[in-house]
DNA sequence: ACTGAAATTGAATGTGATTTTCAATTTCAC
DNA sequence: GTGAAATTGAAAATCACATTCAATTTCAGT
């Protein structure tokens, strides 16, 4: 619950594509929007499992490619290969803490035009880019 | 032959660590530096296997890990998840064009500079980063 | 509410890159 | 040359995720 701008969303994206509205899928949006974020199918798939014990790790993975494809949901990887779920929305940059594994989005117009600046020197046409810092958080170098 | 550096490179640390100087090495060494670069484990494993045709997938992969902890190769992940490894040298970013799949690194102290405003922000201690630009190349631009 | 065609589900199986296992082989210090 | 330790390679395991397919569920039309 309080969900519902999103839970529209995707009824509507089910609508305009003859697919089904189920309980499945609306439980795993449930979990994947109370996350905070950059969660991995394998932990979607656990906190819906409680709830709906006869889910299988396969609705996980189609649910979680549907609400990337109803523009929902954006996939990640990073260094440890695993995909993440993040909820969509501007574009932006990762910290990623390599102790406890937080995640930490940011933006940064400076590193986006001086991206403009490498794509011309190289006469590149730029389509995406990923720019994450590996590193330590705050909480993670207090002793 | 024409890579002594790098031969007696490998040499030193294969003594230092105890470790065995086997015609496998040495011929996947020799496939590594010759190519162009960011090549995969699969690559790598096709040329040798022209010369040396019992080797195994698994002394490729195992030889390139060991490339890497001797500091010759790294290793790089890019959206394909699929690993390549480069010819370790000085820290830098890539231009990858998803037609053609050629790789270009550059490097932009502009950039550098922007992470560390970033990482103050977020009191982040940043250790590594990862800066990819994914797009087309001018040659693949061309109709 | 009822029906049936189409979509969905989930268990089992496949996949593909890489890793591990392990018996046989090779290296190298003595 | 000898033998202990490292290395090799074929086969099997792993790991995250994708595909298959028979059984189930949804929902538009009645």
């Amino acid at each position: 619950m309080s969900h519902e701008v999103e839970q529209r969303s995707l009824a509507r994206y089910l609508e305009e594509h003859n697919l089904k509205h189920t309980k499945q899928r609306e439980a795993i949006l449930e979990v994947f929007l109370s996350a905070t974020g950059h969660i991995t199918g394998e932990e979607i798939y656990r906190q819906v499992k409680e709830k709906h014990p006869n889910i299988g790790y396969t609705t996980v993975y189609r649910t979680m490619k549907l609400l990337c494809d109803a523009g929902l949901s954006s996939e990640r990887h990073f260094d440890d290969g695993i995909a993440r779920y993040e909820i969509a929305h501007e574009h932006h940059d990762h910290l990623v803490c390599v102790r406890c594994g937080k995640i930490i989005e940011f933006e940064c117009s400076m590193i986006e035009s001086a991206q403009d600046v490498i794509a011309a020197r190289y006469d590149f046409r730029v389509l995406r880019h990923r720019h994450e810092l590996y590193g330590h958080c705050s909480s993670c170098r207090e002793d």
